[in-house]
DNA sequence: GGTGTAAACGATAATCATTCGCAACAAGGA
DNA sequence: TCCTTGTTGCGAATGATTATCGTTTACACC
Protein backbone atom coordinates (compact mmCIF):
# COMPACT_ATOMS: atom_id res chain seq x y z
CA UNK A 1 0.00 0.00 0.00
CA UNK A 2 0.77 3.18 -0.69
CA UNK A 3 2.50 5.45 2.08
CA UNK A 4 0.56 8.78 0.89
CA UNK A 5 -2.82 7.34 0.44
CA UNK A 6 -5.68 8.09 2.36
CA UNK A 7 -5.23 5.45 4.51
CA UNK A 8 -2.23 6.10 6.41
CA UNK A 9 -2.85 10.12 6.33
CA UNK A 10 -2.86 10.00 10.06
CA UNK A 11 -0.04 7.89 11.20
CA UNK A 12 2.17 9.89 9.05
CA UNK A 13 0.74 12.86 10.08
CA UNK A 14 1.32 11.67 14.09
CA UNK A 15 5.22 10.85 12.77
CA UNK A 16 5.67 13.92 11.23
CA UNK A 17 4.46 15.93 14.17
CA UNK A 18 7.29 14.30 16.26
CA UNK A 19 9.73 15.13 13.97
CA UNK A 20 8.96 18.50 13.18
CA UNK A 21 9.05 19.80 16.85
CA UNK A 22 11.99 20.02 19.91
CA UNK A 23 9.67 20.14 22.51
CA UNK A 24 9.49 16.53 23.22
CA UNK A 25 5.75 16.08 23.38
CA UNK A 26 3.68 13.62 25.57
CA UNK A 27 0.42 11.79 23.16
CA UNK A 28 -2.15 15.01 24.44
CA UNK A 29 -0.10 17.41 22.84
CA UNK A 30 0.28 15.46 19.79
CA UNK A 31 -3.68 14.94 19.55
CA UNK A 32 -4.11 19.15 20.28
CA UNK A 33 -1.86 19.85 17.86
CA UNK A 34 -2.92 18.02 15.28
CA UNK A 35 -6.93 17.71 16.05
CA UNK A 36 -7.63 21.43 14.07
CA UNK A 37 -6.12 20.06 10.95
CA UNK A 38 -8.14 16.54 11.46
CA UNK A 39 -10.80 16.71 13.09
CA UNK A 40 -11.43 13.37 12.97
CA UNK A 41 -8.85 12.27 14.82
CA UNK A 42 -8.80 10.26 18.00
CA UNK A 43 -6.69 10.15 20.94
CA UNK A 44 -6.47 6.48 20.86
CA UNK A 45 -5.28 6.80 17.45
CA UNK A 46 -2.40 8.88 18.55
CA UNK A 47 -1.28 6.59 21.28
CA UNK A 48 -1.83 3.64 19.28
CA UNK A 49 0.54 5.00 16.46
CA UNK A 50 3.11 5.95 19.17
CA UNK A 51 3.48 2.60 20.59
CA UNK A 52 3.99 1.32 17.11
CA UNK A 53 6.92 3.93 16.27
CA UNK A 54 8.24 3.15 19.28
CA UNK A 55 8.13 -0.63 18.76
CA UNK A 56 9.91 0.05 15.25
CA UNK A 57 12.44 2.47 16.81
CA UNK A 58 11.25 4.83 14.72
CA UNK A 59 11.16 7.25 18.31
CA UNK A 60 11.81 7.22 21.80
CA UNK A 61 10.69 7.55 24.81
CA UNK A 62 11.95 10.45 27.37
CA UNK A 63 10.40 9.03 30.11
CA UNK A 64 7.67 9.89 32.35
CA UNK A 65 7.81 13.84 33.08
CA UNK A 66 4.58 14.27 35.76
CA UNK A 67 2.71 11.43 35.17
CA UNK A 68 2.72 11.67 31.38
CA UNK A 69 5.04 10.00 29.15
CA UNK A 70 6.93 12.10 26.70
CA UNK A 71 8.42 11.40 23.48
CA UNK A 72 11.29 12.15 20.86
CA UNK A 73 11.07 11.97 17.56
CA UNK A 74 15.09 11.38 17.16
CA UNK A 75 15.58 7.88 18.04
CA UNK A 76 19.50 8.00 18.17
CA UNK A 77 20.27 8.57 21.26
CA UNK A 78 20.97 11.75 23.17
CA UNK A 79 21.03 14.13 25.99
CA UNK A 80 18.28 15.78 27.62
CA UNK A 81 17.81 18.40 30.19
CA UNK A 82 14.28 18.32 32.05
CA UNK A 83 13.26 21.46 33.84
CA UNK A 84 11.66 20.76 37.38
CA UNK A 85 9.48 23.84 37.34
CA UNK A 86 7.78 24.33 33.96
CA UNK A 87 8.44 20.39 32.69
CA UNK A 88 10.37 21.37 29.45
CA UNK A 89 12.04 19.14 27.95
CA UNK A 90 15.59 20.14 25.70
CA UNK A 91 17.95 18.37 23.91
CA UNK A 92 21.70 18.80 25.00
CA UNK A 93 23.46 17.55 21.90
CA UNK A 94 26.63 18.69 22.33
CA UNK A 95 26.87 16.72 25.34
CA UNK A 96 27.66 12.63 24.73
CA UNK A 97 27.41 9.58 27.01
CA UNK A 98 31.31 8.42 26.37
CA UNK A 99 31.50 5.00 24.54
CA UNK A 100 33.66 3.44 26.96
CA UNK A 101 30.79 4.34 29.64
CA UNK A 102 28.96 2.36 27.93
CA UNK A 103 30.94 -0.66 27.60
CA UNK A 104 32.03 -0.29 31.45
CA UNK A 105 28.25 -0.65 32.11
CA UNK A 106 27.80 -3.93 29.88
CA UNK A 107 30.98 -5.50 31.43
CA UNK A 108 29.69 -3.89 35.37
CA UNK A 109 25.96 -5.54 34.53
CA UNK A 110 26.84 -8.42 32.71
CA UNK A 111 24.39 -7.24 30.12
CA UNK A 112 23.71 -6.79 26.64
CA UNK A 113 22.92 -3.18 26.52
CA UNK A 114 20.79 -1.90 23.76
CA UNK A 115 20.08 1.97 25.04
CA UNK A 116 20.74 4.63 27.34
CA UNK A 117 19.77 7.71 28.13
CA UNK A 118 21.48 10.50 30.42
CA UNK A 119 19.23 13.35 31.88
CA UNK A 120 19.85 15.95 33.93
CA UNK A 121 16.91 17.58 36.05
CA UNK A 122 16.66 21.15 37.55
CA UNK A 123 15.86 25.02 36.58
CA UNK A 124 15.79 26.33 33.52
CA UNK A 125 16.98 29.86 33.16
CA UNK A 126 13.51 31.52 33.09
CA UNK A 127 12.12 29.27 35.72
CA UNK A 128 15.02 29.91 37.79
CA UNK A 129 14.59 33.64 37.50
CA UNK A 130 11.40 33.70 38.34
CA UNK A 131 11.73 31.90 41.69
CA UNK B 1 9.06 13.03 68.81
CA UNK B 2 10.57 10.20 69.08
CA UNK B 3 11.07 7.87 65.84
CA UNK B 4 10.96 4.51 67.71
CA UNK B 5 7.09 5.86 69.26
CA UNK B 6 4.03 3.89 67.59
CA UNK B 7 2.90 6.76 65.89
CA UNK B 8 5.96 6.82 63.39
CA UNK B 9 6.24 2.90 63.56
CA UNK B 10 4.75 2.44 59.45
CA UNK B 11 6.64 5.48 58.45
CA UNK B 12 10.08 4.38 59.51
CA UNK B 13 9.23 0.65 58.31
CA UNK B 14 8.74 2.13 54.76
CA UNK B 15 12.60 4.16 55.24
CA UNK B 16 13.69 0.90 56.10
CA UNK B 17 12.19 -1.24 53.33
CA UNK B 18 13.37 0.90 51.13
CA UNK B 19 17.00 1.19 52.35
CA UNK B 20 17.36 -2.40 53.18
CA UNK B 21 16.58 -3.47 49.54
CA UNK B 22 18.71 -3.48 46.71
CA UNK B 23 15.85 -4.18 44.15
CA UNK B 24 14.99 -0.48 43.64
CA UNK B 25 10.87 -1.05 44.43
CA UNK B 26 7.89 0.23 43.38
CA UNK B 27 4.95 1.26 46.13
CA UNK B 28 3.23 -1.73 45.60
CA UNK B 29 6.26 -3.89 46.48
CA UNK B 30 6.69 -2.10 49.45
CA UNK B 31 3.55 -2.72 50.56
CA UNK B 32 3.62 -6.39 49.97
CA UNK B 33 6.80 -6.74 51.74
CA UNK B 34 5.16 -4.71 54.97
CA UNK B 35 1.73 -6.11 54.89
CA UNK B 36 2.26 -8.86 56.81
CA UNK B 37 4.51 -7.76 59.63
CA UNK B 38 2.23 -4.75 59.69
CA UNK B 39 -0.93 -6.36 58.79
CA UNK B 40 -3.17 -2.78 59.24
CA UNK B 41 -0.52 -1.22 56.80
CA UNK B 42 -2.47 0.60 53.82
CA UNK B 43 -1.38 1.21 50.43
CA UNK B 44 -2.15 5.08 50.67
CA UNK B 45 0.47 5.50 53.60
CA UNK B 46 3.19 3.52 51.42
CA UNK B 47 2.05 6.43 48.61
CA UNK B 48 1.67 8.90 51.26
CA UNK B 49 5.16 8.34 52.55
CA UNK B 50 7.10 7.81 49.78
CA UNK B 51 6.47 11.26 48.56
CA UNK B 52 7.16 12.68 51.69
CA UNK B 53 10.59 10.98 51.34
CA UNK B 54 11.33 12.07 48.07
CA UNK B 55 10.44 15.84 49.30
CA UNK B 56 12.98 15.68 52.01
CA UNK B 57 15.55 14.38 49.66
CA UNK B 58 15.28 10.98 51.48
CA UNK B 59 15.06 9.14 48.31
CA UNK B 60 15.08 9.36 44.96
CA UNK B 61 12.76 8.02 41.99
CA UNK B 62 14.16 6.05 39.50
CA UNK B 63 11.84 7.01 36.81
CA UNK B 64 8.71 4.69 35.83
CA UNK B 65 8.86 1.12 34.73
CA UNK B 66 6.66 -0.40 32.55
CA UNK B 67 4.02 2.33 33.91
CA UNK B 68 4.70 2.02 37.74
CA UNK B 69 7.61 4.28 39.42
CA UNK B 70 10.39 2.72 40.90
CA UNK B 71 12.21 3.95 44.31
CA UNK B 72 15.98 4.09 45.37
CA UNK B 73 16.73 4.25 49.26
CA UNK B 74 19.52 5.97 48.16
CA UNK B 75 19.46 9.55 47.65
CA UNK B 76 23.04 10.01 46.39
CA UNK B 77 22.98 10.25 41.91
CA UNK B 78 23.97 6.68 40.56
CA UNK B 79 23.90 4.70 37.44
CA UNK B 80 21.51 2.18 36.78
CA UNK B 81 20.87 -0.66 34.50
CA UNK B 82 16.81 -1.99 33.62
CA UNK B 83 16.52 -4.97 31.98
CA UNK B 84 13.76 -4.62 29.69
CA UNK B 85 13.09 -8.14 29.80
CA UNK B 86 12.60 -8.60 33.34
CA UNK B 87 11.93 -4.98 34.69
CA UNK B 88 15.11 -5.62 37.39
CA UNK B 89 16.75 -2.37 38.23
CA UNK B 90 20.68 -2.79 39.63
CA UNK B 91 22.90 -0.19 40.59
CA UNK B 92 26.14 0.29 38.42
CA UNK B 93 28.24 1.72 41.45
CA UNK B 94 31.42 1.82 40.02
CA UNK B 95 30.18 3.54 37.05
CA UNK B 96 29.73 7.74 37.56
CA UNK B 97 28.56 10.32 35.43
CA UNK B 98 31.71 12.72 34.97
CA UNK B 99 31.49 16.25 36.69
CA UNK B 100 32.64 18.06 33.71
CA UNK B 101 29.67 16.86 31.49
CA UNK B 102 27.75 18.05 34.23
CA UNK B 103 29.26 21.37 34.06
CA UNK B 104 29.36 21.32 30.33
CA UNK B 105 25.52 20.38 30.55
CA UNK B 106 24.48 23.16 32.80
CA UNK B 107 26.53 25.60 30.34
CA UNK B 108 24.28 24.58 27.64
CA UNK B 109 21.15 24.53 28.75
CA UNK B 110 21.39 27.52 30.45
CA UNK B 111 19.92 26.16 33.78
CA UNK B 112 21.07 25.41 37.54
CA UNK B 113 21.50 21.62 37.59
CA UNK B 114 19.87 19.53 40.64
CA UNK B 115 19.87 16.19 39.40
CA UNK B 116 21.42 13.63 37.03
CA UNK B 117 20.31 10.09 36.04
CA UNK B 118 22.13 8.02 33.75
CA UNK B 119 20.13 4.91 32.75
CA UNK B 120 21.21 1.70 30.32
CA UNK B 121 18.82 -0.37 29.22
CA UNK B 122 19.02 -3.75 27.79
CA UNK B 123 18.75 -7.59 28.64
CA UNK B 124 20.15 -8.79 32.12
CA UNK B 125 22.27 -11.91 31.61
CA UNK B 126 19.60 -13.98 32.66
CA UNK B 127 17.14 -12.85 30.16
CA UNK B 128 19.41 -12.98 27.49
CA UNK B 129 19.87 -16.55 28.00
CA UNK B 130 16.45 -17.35 27.91
CA UNK B 131 15.18 -15.63 24.54
C1' DG C 1 -6.23 13.30 84.64
C1' DG C 2 -8.43 16.41 80.97
C1' DT C 3 -8.08 18.98 76.80
C1' DG C 4 -6.53 21.02 72.47
C1' DT C 5 -3.71 20.75 68.41
C1' DA C 6 -1.25 18.83 64.74
C1' DA C 7 0.32 15.02 62.33
C1' DA C 8 -0.34 10.21 60.68
C1' DC C 9 -3.29 6.79 59.43
C1' DG C 10 -7.04 3.34 57.05
C1' DA C 11 -10.49 2.95 54.00
C1' DT C 12 -12.41 4.23 50.03
C1' DA C 13 -13.66 7.29 46.36
C1' DA C 14 -11.90 9.98 42.65
C1' DT C 15 -8.66 11.22 39.01
C1' DC C 16 -6.30 10.71 34.99
C1' DA C 17 -3.12 8.71 31.59
C1' DT C 18 -3.23 4.81 28.94
C1' DT C 19 -5.08 0.54 26.81
C1' DC C 20 -8.63 -2.49 25.02
C1' DG C 21 -12.71 -4.17 22.39
C1' DC C 22 -15.32 -3.81 18.60
C1' DA C 23 -17.60 -2.36 14.60
C1' DA C 24 -16.78 0.42 10.44
C1' DC C 25 -14.17 1.37 6.63
C1' DA C 26 -10.40 1.60 2.96
C1' DA C 27 -7.36 -0.92 -0.07
C1' DG C 28 -5.70 -4.74 -2.61
C1' DG C 29 -6.04 -9.36 -4.50
C1' DA C 30 -8.56 -13.43 -6.23
C1' DT D 1 -18.00 -9.13 -6.04
C1' DC D 2 -16.08 -11.24 -2.07
C1' DC D 3 -12.45 -11.88 1.15
C1' DT D 4 -8.59 -10.53 3.85
C1' DT D 5 -5.75 -7.27 6.13
C1' DG D 6 -4.70 -3.11 8.38
C1' DT D 7 -6.24 1.52 10.29
C1' DT D 8 -9.43 4.10 12.66
C1' DG D 9 -13.22 6.27 16.05
C1' DC D 10 -15.65 5.67 19.85
C1' DG D 11 -16.37 4.52 24.33
C1' DA D 12 -15.60 1.47 28.06
C1' DA D 13 -12.10 -0.56 31.02
C1' DT D 14 -7.82 -0.67 33.46
C1' DG D 15 -4.59 0.46 36.79
C1' DA D 16 -1.40 3.49 39.16
C1' DT D 17 -1.67 7.36 41.90
C1' DT D 18 -3.94 11.06 44.67
C1' DA D 19 -7.55 13.23 47.43
C1' DT D 20 -10.96 13.04 51.02
C1' DC D 21 -12.65 12.25 55.46
C1' DG D 22 -13.29 10.52 59.84
C1' DT D 23 -10.37 8.37 63.40
C1' DT D 24 -6.34 7.71 66.16
C1' DT D 25 -2.00 9.01 68.16
C1' DA D 26 1.56 11.87 70.47
C1' DC D 27 2.71 15.72 72.81
C1' DA D 28 2.18 20.11 75.36
C1' DC D 29 -0.21 22.70 78.50
C1' DC D 30 -3.26 23.22 82.07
Amino acid sequence: MERTSKHFRKRDAILACLRSTTCHPSADWVYAQLKPQIPDLSLGTVYRNLAYFKEQGLIISVGTVNGVERFDGNPEPHVHFVCTGCDAVVDLPQIAVPQELTEEAAACAGARITGCSLTFTGQCGQCNSLN
